[in-house]
DNA sequence: ACGCAAACTGTTAGCGCTAACATATTCAGC
DNA sequence: GCTGAATATGTTAGCGCTAACAGTTTGCGT
């Protein structure tokens, strides 16, 4: 910058604010220091810029898993609305870990982020303090507490898992079925859907949980042993979208028709949900969404803007399709 | 720091050594510092360290996109074997466009990432320079390239491309389509597939080129799009399964039985190509393993050891299964 | 007891930039 | 021309840490 700076005549400062703020230099200065910068090839340390004005420009994500996974999309909108607003996202996976989720939270906050993005409601205590102590907006997603760190954007889990029981339960079936992940989220819904089950004359539940993560393949092992301990199953609610793809492949393999012999509903609402055959029933959560408003949300604090509402709603949808 | 440093009974020095080398520094000190830094709740401040070492520990990543994608599979294998190396990976998605990726680079470069991995072989010619410039490990991945910037780790699309063409013909198959995004990769898998086909006797290509990007969605109009305009086909190759599997729907929504009908085929072998109905022909990238062996390659060029091959052939493997 | 290397700890001088304030310069209004 | 505000630029003093080197202490062989 020293070099910049030479060049153009000015000094550091100038070429600093021709490049920051470059409202604030005149336009034949401007112009001199743009050219210093492209003959020279000069690139901003902005290292060096965080640590002096100790603002980094950066937000921290913290999601459990990227790979064909529904948070994919949250990171998206996320990412894109704060590179609109000048901001770049530092991305953690968890691997549904909490272990990992203690390490992220504590490099991302030495990496001096300027916020922090973090999926569900349920941390550490150490993690919880390190957070608040921060003193950084904070954005719990994909799921509600009435005890958040500082702002949440989601939905209530244990009330999606309520309506998709009722749902099932409105259109007759009574042995249902519950697959999913061993998440908070996941347990959250489960939660939500087996009192609601419980609560009907002459339902039941079986469940099969796994022990984490979400594949195809992990739906179709979990259908099976559902069938295993309940032949005369008449619906799945599958936490996930993807376990309910890998349990209607089951059932096309065995012969089972959807909806007539077993209905099947997922969760998420993904892309594929509206495209396989039969169409899938699920729950349309707005995963991008989540991750866009995070972004707006995140960035008005930022930019020192008061904040009505901490605690946004996202709500949900039950898509009814073909599967259940 | 200075707290921690007081409050030890030690110099700052000292304190940054029991935190970044504990073995250089006398146990008994190491327990008087670790205590205070647990006592003040100290977060290093990584920032001011990497501006005073000139080292960040980030790795930057670019992809097009990791929405459900074959790169999200390989951002988590890249991200993990770095992580276990003490480097965090910044992530930065173009959503194919060029434009996003050259302003990602200055980014990326302007925050002093300790290197780089980059989607593709093909970049702008500022985008080079700066890469060059800044003197940084740099791998170029799912793809091959007789000019590297630094380093490759991929594989060859067009011989890719060339394989599946032979493949289908091998199976007798004549009218043969074509359907893939818009990006370089899939326009190197085209070529080496239609030269073959074209050499062919009596063989027949049609293609479909969308926008960019992939999506069920898009594989749905794609073959229609194809088959409005040659009814007669016989197989067709989509440079994704994303789009395969989109194919595979509209064939069940048309009563279009595959491979009986129509074959196809798709390429990455995601998860979900094993598991839908038929399962699916596709081309065996290992998509995992190619961010695994990036973050090898990084990992060896960060600890100062010399590579001896800076061009890592992953290959492919043609999947042969139900649908073609 | 002595010298010397190894192990440990401290001192000095920045890394490259920006906040905050200080100083020039311009320009409208009279 | 003169004043005062607005505009434009410069100066000073760090941000919080670490590289490089300079001490200091310890342990060991003789």
């Amino acid at each position: 910058m020293a070099a910049v700076a030479r060049l153009a005549g000015v000094s550091m400062m100038t070429v600093s604010r021709a490049i920051r703020e470059p409202a604030k230099v005149a336009a034949a200065t401007r112009v001199r220091v743009a050219a210093a910068i492209r003959r020279l090839g000069y690139v901003p340390n902005l290292t060096a810029g965080s640590l002096a004005s100790s603002r980094s420009r950066i937000i921290g994500a913290i999601v459990p898993t990227i790979d064909n996974s529904i948070f994919a999309e949250t990171v998206r909108g996320l990412t894109e609305r704060l590179a609109a607003g000048g901001y770049q996202v530092l991305l953690g996976q968890t691997g549904y870990d909490e272990g990992a989720e203690e390490a992220l939270v504590a490099a991302f906050l030495g990496r001096r982020v300027d916020g922090m993005v973090i999926t569900g409601v349920n941390h550490s205590a150490l993690t919880r303090q390190r957070l608040i102590q921060a003193a950084i907006p904070v954005i719990e997603t994909w799921d509600l507490t009435p005890h958040p760190i500082d702002m949440v954007v989601g939905f209530s889990n244990r009330d999606a898992g309520r309506a998709m029981a009722r749902y099932l339960l409105g259109k007759g079936y009574r042995r249902i079925g519950f697959v999913g992940g061993g998440d908070d989220r996941t347990r959250s819904r489960l939660a939500g859907f087996a009192a609601a089950i419980r609560r009907a004359r002459g339902a039941s539940l079986s469940e099969v949980l796994l022990p984490a993560g979400t594949s195809f393949q992990g739906g179709r092992q979990a259908l099976a042993q559902l069938l295993a301990g309940e032949p005369n199953l008449q619906a799945v609610f599958c936490s996930n979208d993807a376990l309910a793809v890998g349990a209607l492949m089951e059932c096309r393999r065995r012969g089972i028709e959807v909806p007539r012999d077993l209905a099947i509903a997922g969760f998420a609402d993904l892309d594929i949900a509206a495209e396989v055959t039969p169409t899938l029933t699920s729950v349309h959560v707005g995963a991008r969404r989540i991750g866009e408003e995070s972004a707006r949300l995140m960035l008005a604090r930022l930019t020192g803007q008061a904040i009505a509402m901490p605690l946004l709603d996202m709500s949900f949808t039950i898509m009814a399709r073909e599967s259940a």
